[in-house]
This record gives C-alpha cells, sequence and structure tokens, in this order.
DNA sequence: GTCAGTGCAAATAATTTGCAGTCTT
DNA sequence: AAGACTGCAAATTATTTGCACTGAC
C-alpha cells in the first residue's frame, strides 16, 4: 500500500517516463500471452479469473497480496471470490507459474517474475523491492541430496532508510519495545 | 527417510548419537545463557517466558512455529499467554535476536540460529529444512544504496523427496490440480 | 516505585472449505 | 456431456489489541 511503490530509481529516469511505460504495458502482454500458451499446453483450463489473476500479478511490480489482488480485479469482475483468489495463487504456484514470497505478519505476496531476481526486505517495517544483482543469479544450484534444488531464492535482508533511521532514533531514547 | 530429523549425515554416524545428544544440549546452554547475558547488555528486561521461548526455539531444530512454542511451554508455564508468545517473537526478531523464516500458508517460522546457513523449502508441501552450504555465506554481502543490507536469505527451493514422487505420479495421471 | 512485560479474552486478519451452479474443453 | 473452476458464505487458523495486574530493575 505506502512503503513499496515509491523507489528508489523513480528520481534518475525522468524523460521517457512514457515511453519506459509504454514499454512496460508492452511485456505485460508478452509475458500473458505467454502464459496463456504454456497454460493450454500443459492442459491447464484458461478461464477469465485465472487471466486476470496472471496480468493483475504481472502489471504490479510491488508483489501484491492475495487480498490486494481481489480488491483490485473485484471492481472489473463482479462476483469475484477472495477464495478463488487464494486458491488460483496456491495453483499457480504449485504449477510453478508464479512466486510465493512470504512476508511479515503471514501475508503471502506474490510475483509473477519467475525470471532470477532478488528481493530486498526490511527487517523492521517489512516493505519489500525487487533488485537484480547478476553476480547472485548467476550462482549455480547447489546439489543436495535427497532434494531436487530448482532456484535460489535469494533475499536481501536489512534495513531500509527510513527504518534504519527510525532505529538509531529510538535507540537514543532509551530501548525501544517496537 | 522422511524429511526433516534425518538428514544425510545420520547414516554416516551412528555410535556416538548420545554424545551427539549432550553435545547439543551443551550448544542450548552456552546459546540461552549467551542470550541472557546479550540482553541485559542491551538493557532488555530478561523474563521467564523470554528466557522459555528464546530455549524452545534454540532447542528445536525444526524451525518452530509460534503456535508450536506456545503448546510446547504452556504445559510447564500455566497462565502463558498466546499474545505473549507473538508478542516476545516479534520483538526478538525485531532486536535480532532470532530469525523469522516465512512458510506456505501464512504460517511464521522461527529459528534462533542467527549463524550463516540456508535453508531447504519444498514448493509443494512446504517442509523445512537446514542446511549448510559453505560457499554460499562466504557470499559477501552486496552494497545497495538506500538500504542497509545485514544478511543474505538464502532459500533453496525446490522438491523434497516425497513430493518429486508424488508430482510425476500424478503427472501421469492427467493434470493435477493440487 | 516505575514502567516494561504479561494474561486474558475479545477483535481482526488471513486463509480454507463445502456445496451447488457455471463454464472450458 | 464431463468434470474442472467458481461464487458464496461459513469455518478455521493466525495474529493483534486493550486493559488491568505483576514482576524486573
Amino acid at each position: 500500500m505506502t512503503l513499496s511503490e515509491l523507489d528508489g530509481n523513480s528520481s534518475q529516469v525522468r524523460i521517457d517516463r512514457k515511453e519506459a511505460l509504454s514499454r512496460r504495458i508492452a511485456e505485460v502482454d508478452r509475458r500473458c500471452s505467454e502464459f496463456e500458451k504454456l497454460c493450454r499446453s500443459r492442459g491447464i483450463r484458461v478461464t477469465a479469473q485465472r487471466l486476470a489473476v496472471y496480468r493483475a500479478l504481472a502489471e504490479d511490480l510491488a508483489h501484491p497480496t492475495a487480498d490486494s489482488v481481489y480488491s483490485r480485479l473485484s471492481k472489473h469482475l463482479p462476483g469475484l471470490s477472495q477464495a478463488t483468489i487464494y486458491r488460483t495463487l496456491e495453483f499457480f504456484e504449485k504449477q510453478n507459474l508464479i512466486r510465493k514470497i512470504n512476508e511479515r505478519g503471514g501475508v503471502g505476496r506474490f510475483d509473477a517474475n519467475v525470471d532470477p531476481h532478488q528481493h530486498l526486505v526490511c527487517r523492521l517495517c517489512g516493505s519489500l523491492r525487487d533488485i537484480s544483482i547478476p553476480r547472485l543469479h548467476s550462482a549455480r544450484l547447489p546439489r543436495v541430496s535427497g532434494f531436487k534444488v530448482e532456484e535460489l531464492d535469494i533475499r536481501l535482508v536489512g534495513l531500509c532508510k527510513a527504518c534504519f533511521g527510525a532505529k538509531s532514533e529510538m535507540q537514543k531514547r532509551k530501548h525501544a519495545t517496537a
């Protein structure tokens, strides 16, 4: 809701915002049609709800929760139910079509981007942001006996700017509880 | 062999099980007293509940959930409340005394082991197991502007033996839903 | 003595489930 | 037509909160 959308890079690029946007849209479209093709090839039924859920994930770089996908989509798909969202997300995850990234507070977040990338997670406020560190995704998959390693899920855990500041604040005035 | 408890090496070593156990207990004790010392040095109040919660985590290699910590401890500490467990775990995490590892289904799991190690997570059944891959924890912490990276949280995501088998089963007989 | 920490019970939030009806293949 | 997918509403499960009381320092 609050923290995630305004991430660092927005200050750098400014002129080509429109161009970037349309590129983004094209990218989303590509992903979605690829997704549909993949589903059909696997015999997975393609429904309006599934497409919508997938698109919602592909569009939203902030890794929406099940609930936010729901409230976003229910405007356009009246009658859509939460249960469907949860079932669909779980199904997608098991089919390896999306990734689930867990966050603080027991809220699950979802990511349509299955390509190698990492996540920046603030230990205090739980904000989450994509980051790409090539050196990391080029790491070979380790072999583990009795387990089929499919991917390395790497999270860079620490403190975001805001929390880093807030924490020192709190430490100054004694020992903070929360 | 199931999944978590008997990990790779258990087949090798066999005679010294008792010795290993007592070593484990000593290790837990050491951790706990270290924990207490650390708390005092930081001005964190040391209560029976906090010690108990910490010990429960240090003892349980299976990364218990808040709820399982609760049911385990409430036997010994009658009157202990769930709220305390949740509050304590959250507090510990914010103090960087334990780690929270999130798992499927929105259930949070906790780990008193703050030393570098990785987790093996099954994408299907959600089982979780420790693993140590030295090559991975020797990785340098990347620098990211506007974020203080404290640690790399690496999960090896894939399929455990059981689910790998089950999945091929299911695929044989058409397209599995769950 | 002070205030952080706790218990209790009630409130929220998050996710799951049963079943009847609908839509994809 | 078959059965996978969905909606609805109720059930569970997970987590948080308010407030009075107790215990650590």
